[in-house]
Order: structure tokens, then C-alpha cells, then sequence
DNA sequence: GAGTTTACGCTTTTT
DNA sequence: GCGTAAACTC
């Protein structure tokens, strides 16, 4: 059994072998964390004899609690009890261990949506009457009051919204129904009983929030250790958490003993250097140089657009597989502009949302996503665009900018072999300025290759071009077929082959079982 | 009430 | 620098 733990190298090893009560792991990029919290319970269950039910388990995302799961099954039976996000762990807990009814709550209480949330707040305006400005805003309103601030504070006449937040309170308890927050305040408050746990283990600790922290402290008791694992480096969530540097905090108030992961083993040297530039600490890193990083400037995000696509064109030509490629941006505006341009000559999905992540990231196709949405995740090839400044940063205000800076820094390291970044000098989005980003500037000259494109085509020029040229090939095309005889090809992909024939008219193909048929 | 002027927000989003 | 909706004017 201690062979199960020989291919951890010696930081790794230290930090799951560790008999410390309160611990802090700071896991630098693509360094193995995850296999640090695979090998952690096992090193707690299986020598340390510790039961599968005093051991919980704290995820940033299902997603990654299924990936954890299906980890610990090689060398578990069972499942740890708790093992999930804050929010499915709280729910478990209210059903199971707390007398609801002591709170005008039952068992059955049903978990409402962002979506079901807002037809409640629009019921609860119809039905009393009451006076809402700025309808079209109102749950970002209630989200501001409920932090003790106001959107659209300088109404001449104030209206309803503080009877409106307290109705839906009043509402989401009369009808049985919690929203994602209530899971975690709801659990606070009401739990008092000792779960038993001994040992807790969260994951993506950077990204938790003080509320979440606090329900985790009061299961924990004075009696379980608790094991945060993260890298402050990746915070990109503080605007919805609220918290700046929770890291600093745990380890301020507990007797924290600090593990590191400093080996990167996941991008080339070129590409980790880079990225430790930009944060300006060293990376260790177990792989060689690899190509240059490619800096490239654009006339418009259409030309921008245009240029990506001709790149990916030319990767799948050398034989790159469509789903080692991933774009990169900042706001969900520009992925539309990306998806319409490459959707035209190259299977590309704009993933909006971890939930669809789950069900696409392994098909074949080009991944369109944000900076945010990309935590977490590796591609061989990255394109950063739109690295303009205005846009990465998105506001130079000083506490959001370090924040951009580590934005730019995940999405730089979610590279493996090849990085790409662009700007553009004509640009029609909000915020943006015509020049490139400061943090451009940051990257080390001697990994990069600057390029200006002096192309400058309008939109329609640009789908003209890719018309023209997709006719071009296809008329190119002549195919015979042994019964249908001579014809071109109308439209072809990876998988399907439409021919027209000169007597027959059009046909449909599937390329895997038509090899024979053609002469 | 229709017609015009002024104010504000604009970005990212796991559950 | 634009879109939305309130606030103002007659």
C-alpha cells in the first residue's frame, strides 16, 4: 500500500501525508492539486483508518466533485459521505439533520433557480401593486440592496424596492422554496448538531466566500482539521464572493501550516514563463521551451476574427485536432461576433456556462469561452483575443485591476503547447482602447513574435471571401461514383460527403461507409 | 399624453 | 459612445 503513493513527487507528498490540523496548500498552476485531494482521503482512509463519513469534501463546481469521485473509486469502494460543492453539501445537511419545521421550512423545501427566482419577484410586484423602477434590472437592484448598496441610487422619487426584497423573503418561506444563498445562510443558522466530521478538505479555496466559511467552521467545531487547497494567483471571483485574499485571512486566524506546489507540469517553459512574469513569481517547470508566443494586431475584431480562423485552418491541416484548440476573451459579445465568423468554415461550440461544459467538452470541435469559464481547464492551443486595453484590463480601477491581471494569468496558463494573443487597432465595443493591453508589455521580448496584420476588410468583404473561397473548393471537386457516376461535391465535413451528380441530383453520404463506392 | 432631455450603466457568474 | 427608461416640458 505506501507504493500507492511513490508517484508523488516530494511537495505532494508532504502535503498529503501532513499530520498538521490546520493546513494551507498553495497550488500553483497545472502543479497536480487535484491529484494532492485524490491522495489525501486515500492517505486518510486507508492508513489513517479514518471512516468515509468523517471526511467531507468541498468542490468549486459539480463538475469537479464528479471528477473527484470517479478518482477515488480505483482505489475506494464507497463514496465519501460529503462530497460536493458548498451548496449541495448544505442542502444534504437541511434535509438530513436539521428539524426544519423549527424554522417554517418542511423537508421538501425545493431549491429555485435565477430563472424561477425572477417569475416569484415579478408575481410578487403584479400582485401588491407595487411601484418598481427599472423592471428590466430589478433582480441585479435587489442583488445591490441586498449588499447595502443601490443601483440607480439618485431617483428623484425612491420606489418599492426594499418592500420588494422583504416580500420575497417573506414569499420563498410561505411557499417552501430556497434560493441558492438561502442553502448556505439557511444551513448556518439553523444547523446544531455535530456531523461528526474530522477532517475537511476545500478545493479552490481562493474562490470561497466568507459566508461559506463560516458554515464550514461551525461543522467543523474545535474538532476537525481543516485542508484549503488553491492558488490566490487564480482569484477571479472576488466580484461575486466579496472576499480579496481569503487565503490570507485563514492562515491569519488559524495556526496554519503552508504547503506549496510550486512544479508546473503543464505548459511548455515558454509559456510558464510568461505567465510568471506576470504574476511575478517563479513557476518551477518541468517541460522544454516550445514555440514562441505570437502577438498579433488586427484593424477590427472582424479582421481579428477572420485571422483566427484562417489559423485554426491551418492547424487542422497539419493534423491538429479540432478539440485541442480553445478562443479565449473577455466578454460574452465578442464570442458571438467569433462563433459567427468560424462557425462558417470550422466546428466551433461557444460554451457559455460550466453545466454545458460538463456535456461538450470532449466533442470535436473548437471551444469558443470566456476567460472566467475557462478556470480549470487545459487546451494545446490557446488564442487570447480582444487583449486590448479597456478590455483586459476591463477598468483600471485599482482593485479590480490585480484582479484582470490574474484573469490574463489563468487564461495565458490554460495553454499547454501553443499561445497566441491579439489586439486590435479599430475598435467598435465599449471600453475598449485602439492599442494593446499593459500586460502585453509585461511578457518577457525574448518569448514573443510580434506581428502587424495590415489587413482591413469590412465584415461583408470577409463572409464574401470565405463564399468565395469554400465555392472555389468544392467546385474544384469532381468525384465519380461507381453507380451514380460523375458529380461535385456540394458540402463536406469530417463526417458526411453531399454529392450532386450530373443524372441522378444530390446524395448524401456518410464517409465511413461509402470508401469502396467512389473511383 | 406626446415629445424631448437627462441620467445611468455598460464585465465576468460556480450554485 | 449607445441603449434604456425616467424626468421634464408643454
Amino acid at each position: 500500500m505506501q507504493g500507492l503513493f511513490d508517484k508523488l513527487n516530494s511537495f505532494q507528498r508532504r502535503a498529503v501525508e501532513t499530520n498538521e490540523k490546520y493546513v494551507a496548500l498553495r497550488a500553483s498552476v497545472g502543479s497536480g492539486k487535484t491529484t494532492v485531494i485524490v491522495y489525501r482521503v486515500l492517505y486518510l482512509h486507508l492508513i489513517k483508518k479514518v471512516p468515509l463519513n468523517k471526511i467531507m469534501v468541498v468542490t468549486f463546481t459539480n463538475k469537479a466533485a464528479e471528477e473527484l469521485k470517479e478518482r477515488l473509486k480505483n482505489n475506494i469502494d464507497e463514496d465519501v459521505k460529503y462530497i460536493g460543492t458548498f451548496h449541495s453539501i448544505a442542502n444534504r445537511i437541511l434535509r438530513e439533520n436539521i428539524d426544519l419545521n423549527r424554522f417554517g421550512y418542511t423537508k421538501e423545501f425545493k431549491i429555485i433557480s435565477y430563472e424561477e427566482a425572477s417569475e416569484i419577484i415579478n408575481d410578487i410586484v403584479k400582485e401588491g401593486r407595487l411601484n418598481i423602477k427599472y423592471k428590466s434590472k430589478i433582480q441585479k437592484r435587489i442583488e445591490e440592496f441586498k449588499n447595502g448598496n443601490l443601483l440607480y441610487a439618485n431617483m428623484k422619487k425612491e420606489d418599492d424596492i426594499k418592500i420588494l426584497y422583504e416580500e420575497y423573503r417573506r414569499v420563498k418561506k410561505e411557499k417552501n422554496l430556497m434560493d441558492y444563498e438561502d442553502l448556505i445562510v439557511n444551513c448556518y443558522d439553523f444547523l446544531d448538531e455535530d456531523l461528526g466530521i474530522e477532517y475537511i478538505i476545500i478545493d479552490e479555496f481562493q474562490d470561497t466566500d466568507y459566508m461559506q466559511l463560516k458554515l464550514i467552521e461551525k461543522i467543523a467545531g474545535k474538532r476537525a482539521g481543516i485542508f484549503v487547497v488553491g492558488d490566490p494567483n487564480q482569484t477571479i471571483y472576488s466580484f461575486r464572493t466579496g472576499t480579496q485574499n481569503i487565503f490570507k485571512d485563514f492562515i491569519d486566524k488559524y495556526n496554519t501550516t503552508i504547503f506549496e506546489l510550486p512544479i508546473n507540469y503543464r505548459s511548455t517553459r515558454t509559456i510558464t514563463e510568461a505567465a510568471a512574469a506576470l504574476i511575478g513569481e517563479k513557476i518551477y517547470c518541468k517541460r522544454e521551451y516550445g514555440e514562441p508566443i505570437r502577438i498579433t494586431s488586427h484593424y477590427d475584431a472582424f479582421n481579428e476574427a477572420n485571422y483566427i480562423l484562417r489559423r485554426i485552418k491551418e492547424l487542422k491541416e497539419k493534423g491538429v485536432c479540432l478539440k485541442d484548440i480553445a478562443v479565449l476573451f473577455r466578454r460574452q459579445v465578442q464570442g458571438e461576433l467569433l462563433y459567427d465568423v468560424l462557425g462558417r468554415e470550422v466546428e466551433c461550440e461557444f460554451i457559455k456556462g460550466v453545466e454545458e461544459q460538463q456535456d461538450r467538452i470532449d466533442r470535436e470541435s473548437v471551444k469558443l469561452l470566456t476567460l472566467h469559464s475557462s478556470k480549470g481547464l487545459e487546451f494545446r492551443y490557446v488564442f487570447i483575443v480582444g487583449v486590448n486595453e479597456g478590455n483586459i484590463p476591463i477598468s483600471t480601477k485599482r482593485e479590480i485591476e490585480e484582479e484582470e491581471l490574474r484573469l490574463f494569468f489563468v487564461g495565458v496558463t490554460r495553454a499547454k503547447e501553443v499561445l497566441e494573443i491579439s489586439y486590435i487597432k479599430s475598435p467598435s465595443y465599449f471600453g475598449f482602447k485602439g492599442y494593446k493591453s499593459q500586460y502585453i508589455s509585461m511578457l518577457p521580448k525574448n518569448l514573443l513574435l510580434e506581428q502587424d496584420s495590415n489587413s482591413k476588410y469590412t465584415l461583408n468583404e470577409i463572409y464574401d471571401m470565405l463564399r468565395l473561397e469554400k465555392e472555389k473548393k468544392n467546385a474544384e471537386k469532381k468525384v465519380t461514383h461507381k453507380k451514380y457516376g460523375e458529380g461535385i461535391v456540394i458540402y463536406e465535413d469530417d463526417n458526411v460527403l453531399k454529392v450532386k451528380f450530373d443524372s441522378y441530383g444530390e446524395k448524401e453520404f456518410f464517409k465511413l461507409f461509402c470508401q469502396g463506392e467512389f473511383i
